[in-house]
RNA sequence: GCUCGAGUGGUGGAAUUGGUAGACACGUUGGACUUAAAAUCCAAUGGACAUUAGUCCGUACGGGUUCAAGUCCCGUCUCGAGUACCA
């Protein structure tokens, strides 16, 4: 009986799903243990091989702890809303849940054919109303939210008001907007409703705000950064500014701290932590408040050096900042409105990438130093962010750079408060070696005392105050998209309302057309049947809004982080129809145990998340404030391109270069040019080269990596290259000028171009199948290719997988040939989870003649019929059973699954040669490669007699009495160098050990005389005679 | 620029607290079986010299600590990821 891999996969694919195997119960006498994969978009490509390997190893995992006892929830779902189906849908007017529901309906197949272990009966998908009906109920508590500084967590908006009622708003320490006018008790009373709510906005959790954003007018939306190039936007080139919308925002920088704080709580790579550190951005310093000569206006300032304050000699404001325009001198106005508008026409993209610039205009106003008095000039300049802390800096030039070029660019003096420091060239921000001088009370303090010193003298004349900052910005919530979650919003006299949660979900609304409207409100403008009728409660046709019991309803959707913020949660009780979850489930699974996925949701997914969940807490919600415990970022699987060469159809014909200096690649390539004769058409269009015959550039990438002297070079070129290898192009050459391809007379040069291939056509020795190439493209069928040793060598190169690329490989196209298990186990043997690594179809046998010899160890019957001894196996089967155990526990906790599958390799080379049959061996043998092969394991467990899944089955237990061994094989060294092996029994004492090797003959001859200095022996270790 | 991570054969990668560098696999070469191919099996495979024994070099580069360094310390280079007028 042959390893049918086809049939096998099949079948316990069909048995997992019948008998639901893998369906976790929300109680249970076990320990629990959650296993999640970040979610997958689910385009309209499908799966490539990279995709599945972190899906691969979390699987291991959840089945190891099954093997392990545990009551293991392991759900898969999509993240269905998103823009590639929104863009296909303006493209091909299909609507994107039917293109939505079919690319899933591919996902769901490809990942069935992988064997994991779902629980599919807990599938969410992010698009779906029964789920985004949640989406809606959390952004419905965060809106009636508030963020308390005194209790420091999140309360209802309930509790602000009945402050508001008793006290007004003097005391209430809130995270809210700044500026907010301070009002009493009696003040609340006589507002207005629409004025109470118009001051609730400006505290509750989100909110609706005026942010900038990058509009684009074509396209009727806003882009991301990264979505613009060079002030156009990517799609389309068109033109992109600056401009104002009214959006909702997150008060996530309410969570700054705690998200800080958390960080340190759970197990998560180092480098994740580091960037959400890095994003959140906490600064300490002083807010600092100048007074303005002649004005009533006063100009606060962030600093994160309040030492250097004696050293301000300037300010600078950003040009955006409002106050701008109403310090300003009439004298200065025409000059600064310049600026202004200047900048604003200048993108982000653009300040950014010009940091030699320097510009920036005087207003004519002064501050006042708070301590001396002495008149500062205010300036504006596009270097300060109006984002960023309160817009303003207080610029010490001697003590910062972009201060030191700005002064130094506009002759403001640079006075130096540094002891014993040069500032004539640049500015000294060394922090650990500062002195403060020419600072009155701060004089010959250091950095941190000055800074102290600083801090307690400020507030003391009431100048300001000690403050923290952070870099985090409110995140913005809106988008003018039409494939993501509606607000559950309706607004009255353009105040907005909220839908009561048992209305819940609102629909995403039909439209014509999925762009935005001719007057460029969002594509839900397009719905006919979007407003909310507040009698019936209930969507219903724009024309009945009366705006008395009928409203608009929002138009903008949410973004793409909503869906995904909350669903591990979700996934505890998916189907409940009452409740986000049941407290019972919330309870009895707590939070995330082991989290895969990759490290591009660092600041984005991982962060939101993460907020969300310590909101959720706050309301008494979940809880834990972390939804996971341990996170792994898998590396990417990188695509291995492959390339031909086509010759351009012209090479050119020059001087012999002989005996001229080519001690360099480029001179070479130069004299070519120069000395050109004449240039040569080809007999044929379109030829193909071996990479051995590439152009000089790929000589001087070659050289360079491989070190080649000049002397090799000229080897290479002149005989080699200039005339074997040209040879083989000569008779492209038309007769007519065949005295040109004189290679003792003239050199001959030609270019060619890399093109790339589909990596289908290419062997595991990196042979081309020329005739598969030329029937890809219909120009390439009469295309003549040079062959070397009758082949085709393509050129390699690691890169991103993709379409474009030609280099991705279709795991349907694997499970074919090799089966699931046998990519299971590949992907895994790659190398580390974490790291990333090429995809390279042909190392694949290796997996697959494993689980071929695994079988062949059960099946050593006549033809291969089944075969399993009751036998009593030898010493050393049981060893290496041992030995597997024991290395393979240890590998999966540590998620080393690359070495363990060698290990399984090493496992099946012994036992077979061994000849083991024994079950005593085999049985325990198949539950350790369960998790990696969970098919054939199956398979061989059923044959072993066993009725029912492998899955729940105990995990081999390990015994070290199995490993014990009597003696050692020493490798001996001399002077650190290991010269021969001396197999000595492990009870050996120090001295007997030194004894028995110093009686050895090698020895006698490796010392040839000499008496050795020390002996170094460690017992079970090595033994190294120095001397 | 800053932060983090990584450099080991032709390739992917192994290597416990410092203790036999290159496990395992791919590829390559030779051989067996076969009419042939596939499949399977056996052998060799870091480099150089010698080819019997063996010797020397070798984990990006230059130093250092140690009986012993891929591993620890100092410096340099290269590559990758993230981030950026952040005051």
């Amino acid at each position: 009986m042959q390893y049918d891999f086809k049939e096998i996969e099949k079948n316990w694919q069909e048995f997992w799903a019948k008998n639901e195997t893998f369906k976790a119960k929300n109680n249970s006498d076990k320990p629990k243990y959650y296993v999640l994969d970040m979610f997958p978009y689910p385009s309209g490509a499908g799966l490539h091989v990279g995709h599945p390997l972190g899906y691969i190893a979390s699987d291991i995992y959840a089945r190891y702890k099954r093997h392990k006892g545990f009551n293991v929830l392991h759900p898969q779902g999509y993240d269905s809303f998103g823009l590639p189906a929104e863009q296909y849908a303006i493209q091909t007017g299909q609507h994107p849940a039917v293109t939505t529901a079919a690319n899933i309906k591919t996902y769901r197949r490809q990942l069935d054919q992988l064997g994991f272990s779902f629980d599919w009966s807990r599938e969410v998908r992010t698009s779906s109303p029964e789920y985004y009906k949640w989406t809606q109920w959390i952004f419905i508590q965060i809106f009636n939210s508030w963020y308390n500084k005194t209790t420091d967590k999140a309360e209802s908006i309930d509790t602000l008001i009945s402050v508001f009622e008793a006290e007004g708003n003097a005391n209430v320490q809130a995270v809210c907007d700044e500026g907010i006018a301070q009002f009493s008790s009696a003040d609340w009373k006589s507002f207005s409703d629409k004025e109470q709510q118009e001051i609730l906005l400006q505290y509750r959790l989100t909110y609706l705000a005026e942010s900038e954003v990058n509009w684009c007018p074509a396209l009727g939306t806003v882009l991301a950064n990264d979505e613009i190039v060079n002030g156009v936007s990517e799609r389309g080139g068109h033109p992109v500014i600056r401009k104002k919308m009214t959006q909702w925002s997150m008060r996530i920088s309410a969570y700054a701290q705690r998200l800080l704080d958390g960080l340190n709580t759970v197990d998560w790579p180092q480098p994740l932590k580091d960037s959400q550190t890095n994003w959140i951005g906490r600064s300490e310093g002083a807010e600092v408040t100048f007074s303005l000569k002649d004005s009533d206006h006063k100009i606060s300032v962030f600093t994160t050096r309040p030492d250097t304050i004696f050293g301000v000699s300037f300010m600078t404001l950003a040009p955006e900042l409002e106050l701008v325009a109403e310090i300003t001198t009439p004298e200065q106005k025409a000059e600064v409105e310049a600026y202004i508008e200047a900048t604003a026409k200048r993108s982000e993209r653009d300040r950014m990438a010009d940091v030699k610039t320097i510009s920036g205009a005087f207003t004519g106003a002064y501050a006042e130093h708070p301590f001396t008095k002495e008149p500062i000039p205010v300036w504006i300049g596009d270097y300060v962010l109006a984002g960023y802390g309160t817009g303003a800096v207080m610029s010490v030039p001697c003590g910062d750079q972009r201060d030191y070029d700005f002064a130094k660019h506009f002759n403001i003096p640079i006075p130096n408060i540094f002891e014993g420091v040069d500032i004539s060239e640049e500015a000294f921000s060394d922090k650990a070696t500062t002195i403060i001088a020419n600072s009155d009370f701060l004089n010959g303090l250091d950095y941190k005392k000055a800074t102290q010193k600083a801090i307690a003298e400020i507030e003391k004349i009431g100048a300001g105050t000690g403050k923290v900052n952070y870099r985090l910005r409110d995140a913005v919530f809106s988008r003018q998209r039409y494939w993501g979650e509606p607000f559950p919003v309706y607004y009255v006299d353009g105040m907005p309302q909220m839908i009561a949660a048992e209305h819940l979900p609102i629909k995403l609304p039909e439209v014509d057309k999925y762009l935005p409207t001719e007057t460029g409100e969002p594509p839900l403008g397009n719905a006919t049947v979007w407003a909310w009728d507040t009698v019936n409660n209930e969507v219903v046709s724009n024309d009945k809004i009366d705006h008395k019991t009928v409203w608009p309803l929002e138009l903008n959707t949410m973004p793409g982080w909503a869906g995904s913020s909350q669903y591990f949660n979700r996934y505890m009780d998916p189907n409940n129809e009452g409740e986000i979850f049941s407290k019972e489930a919330i309870d009895y699974w707590q939070d995330v145990d082991l989290y895969i996925g990759g490290s591009e949701h660092a600041t984005g997914h991982l962060l939101y998340s993460r907020f969300w969940q310590k909101f959720m807490f706050d309301l008494g919600l979940v809880p834990k404030d972390e939804f996971a415990k341990k996170l792994i970022n898998q590396g990417m699987i990188t695509g291995t391109s492959a390339f031909v060469y086509r010759m351009n159809s012209n090479i050119t014909v020059s001087k012999k270069m002989l005996g001229k200096d080519l001690s360099d690649a480029d001179d070479l390539y130069k004299l070519t040019k120069d000395a050109v004769i004449k240039t040569v058409q080809l007999k044929k269009k379109l030829v193909f080269i071996p990479k051995s015959l590439f152009s000089f550039h790929e000589f001087k990438k070659w050289k360079r990596s491989k070190g080649m002297s000049e002397e090799e070079i000229k080897k290479l070129i002149e005989t080699d290259l200039a005339k074997e290898r040209l040879k083989s192009i000569e008779h492209l050459i038309p007769d007519d000028e065949k005295e040109f391809f004189d290679l003792e007379k003239y050199s001959i040069s030609y270019s060619a171009e890399a093109l790339h291939t589909d990596v289908s056509f290419v062997s595991s020795s990196d042979d081309l199948d020329v005739e598969a190439y030329k029937n890809w493209r219909s120009e390439n069928s009469d295309a003549e290719f040079i062959l070397q040793d009758g082949n085709y060598i393509v050129g390699r190169e690691v890169e991103k997988m993709s379409k474009s690329k030609y280099n991705v490989v279709n795991p349907d196209a694997i499970c074919e040939e090799y089966g699931a298990d046998s990519l299971r186990l590949y992907e895994m043997f790659l190398g580390p989870l974490e790291q990333s690594k090429p995809w390279n179809t042909a190392g694949i046998t290796g997996a697959h003649g494993f689980l071929k010899k695994l079988w062949r160890l059960y099946h050593s019957g006549a033809e291969g019929a089944f075969a399993v001894s009751e036998d009593e196996p030898s010493k050393d089967s049981y060893k290496t059973l041992h030995k597997t155990i024991k290395k393979v526990e240890e590998d999966i906790e540590n998620f080393s699954f690359n070495t363990s599958v060698s290990t399984f390799m090493i496992a099946v080379n012994e036992l077979s040669s061994q000849k083991c049959n024994s079950r005593a061996v085999l049985e325990p043998l198949a539950i350790l490669v369960s998790p990696y092969a969970p098919h054939i394991a199956e398979e061989l467990w059923k044959q072993l007699g066993h009725e029912g899944s492998i899955s729940t089955v105990d995990f081999p237990k390990f015994e070290e009495k199995y490993l014990v061994e009597s003696s050692k094989e020493y490798p001996v060294s001399f002077n650190g160098k290991m010269r021969f092996k001396l197999e000595l029994p492990l009870d050996l004492s120090k001295d007997e050990i030194e004894a028995a090797v110093m009686a050895h003959e090698k020895t006698a001859q490796q010392l040839q005389g000499r008496t050795p200095k020390k002996v170094i022996v460690v017992p079970g270790k090595i033994i190294n005679i120095v001397g």
